[in-house]
DNA sequence: TTTATATATCAAGATATATTGATATATTTA
DNA sequence: TAAATATATCAATATATCTTGATATATAAA
């Protein structure tokens, strides 16, 4: 139960919605590529980020000083049924821009 | 997008998600039933049934005084693949107590 | 070792949602 | 027609969530 409002939760926010499904289009990013990417700033992308892993959407990898973010793999059936619905939303999604300094 | 947010959006609420179990469960029940059986005021009932009507879950049969609450039926592969995964939460789903006097 | 970069977290204010009791409307019964 | 029942909706309050700017931490570069 909780962990299914978790779930449901983490996909009740518009933004969220673009954030998971650019990455879901991109692959592996990093917190400043998608703070870039969207124009947001840096606390709100690493909030929202955040509480999609900790939904069971992404998971992510470290490396030096970055932090990047990817669908987790293997996504049971439930959450794959919801990338699904997600991916034909109409949905102003922008393109990869990298936003880190090196 | 509005339409799925207003989807994720019923379900985003324990109350809610007792409620569409119970009726999954149950078929047809009107307000006073749920009322009764969940022990819940009534202004609370019919704001919940309205939300989950809204957002494609309910349809509801107007008889007499009664509003008769029940699952939609069809229900698109999404909707349905979202009550399986309600029906194996662990929820309290009280037993049906008929309500209405008469 | 100082400085810059990337990320996470916190506190404050803004916004949205839930709950309750009161009230409105419609239907049925007396 | 008057009273009772079932439901919906509203207004006020309580609670939760989102956004932002500030701060903390860790890593890497100078």
């Amino acid at each position: 139960m909780e962990i299914f409002l978790k779930t449901i939760g983490a996909l009740n926010d518009e933004t969220r919605l673009r954030l998971l499904h650019f990455i879901a289009i991109n692959g592996k990013v990093c917190v400043c590529d998608v703070e870039t990417s969207f124009g947001m700033v840096q606390s709100r992308v690493s909030r929202h980020l955040k509480i999609l892993k900790e939904a069971g959407f992404l998971r992510v990898d470290r490396s030096g000083r970055w932090a990047y973010y990817s669908v987790r793999s293997p996504l049971d059936a439930f959450r794959q049924s919801i990338l699904k619905e997600i991916s034909v939303l109409k949905m102003e999604i922008p393109p990869l821009k990298k936003g880190c300094n090196l």
